[in-house]
DNA sequence: TCAAGGTTGATGCAACTGCATGAAAATGCT
DNA sequence: AGCATTTTCATGCAGTTGCATCAACCTTGA
């Protein structure tokens, strides 16, 4: 059975969309900016130097950043081209390998979070008290 | 002065992302599996069909949609090849031109909303109270 | 053990996007 | 009016994405 939304529903999915692409586009905006690699870069980067020994199968990368398998693939492959991770083969599975985050990559993750982070608190933080940010989460969080 | 975001602040930022992300996808998804072309046609055709005669200039369809101006062009060449609006010179300024959304434009943009709708209250709707959803209006409203 | 089926990762191709630029027309300035 | 600037729209090119598919390997089950 198909029901239509409720007005307040639409329009809290239009702003959603609205909303999300005006936030993303500033933010990616000042990491270029700033002469930074794009989004998915550090978001990569993250997820690695957070796991254990900085390593990560491509399908748990793909898992966390919630991308298509290939668009992993070619994302890795960007990440070993500019040498901030390594493709090391996985001994306990033939098929796969692992992702590791080299010292560069650290490092460059680490710069970015300082630009990202104000990025984060001029466009979200600076807009609404710590109150509201967490309803706001706690609202988005419903969603998922 | 680069001040960084609270942990709220970011844990809202994380979310608006990585939700809007699950529900765009999802609700493209559906429209797709219903054999409808993409949501920017949807959106495209809803403005042009809500406008004074159903005619805008590229230029603020631009606005509108938010929108690159040489992805507006290119969008509205997919429209114009599928037949679901036209180009027509503009009588008022030589450089410009009206685009113009056909019967059939109008068509698909009713036959979508069924399924765009069902989709929204799927994905958003049947998970807030109209209550809860105002309230996430409004507070995804103030970081505009 | 071996075949069938599932998982992991790469890749050719077509479509799409972003960037830089160009052409044409309008606007503003003196 | 004359010239520089701005606005509007299109497009070549390189890079990226989406789709389909492939190859290699693992797992399951008889």
């Amino acid at each position: 059975m198909s029901r239509k939304p409720t007005a307040e529903a639409t329009s809290a999915y239009a702003r959603l969309m609205r909303v999300q692409h005006s936030v993303l586009a500033a933010v990616e905006k000042d990491l270029k900016d700033a002469g930074f690699p794009p989004l998915a870069w550090y978001d990569a980067l993250l997820e690695l130097s957070r796991a254990e020994r900085g390593m990560l199968r491509p399908v748990e990368l793909e898992k966390h950043m919630l991308l298509p398998q290939y668009s992993t693939s070619r994302l890795i492959d960007r990440l070993v081209e500019a040498e901030l991770v390594t493709r090391q083969t996985c001994p306990v599975d033939g098929r796969g390998q692992y992702v590791v985050i080299t010292q560069a990559g650290r490092n460059l993750q680490k710069k970015m979070w300082d630009t990202y982070a104000a990025a984060i608190d001029r466009h979200v933080g600076s807009k609404l008290s710590a109150k509201d940010a967490a309803n706001l989460a706690d609202l988005l969080g419903r969603l998922s």
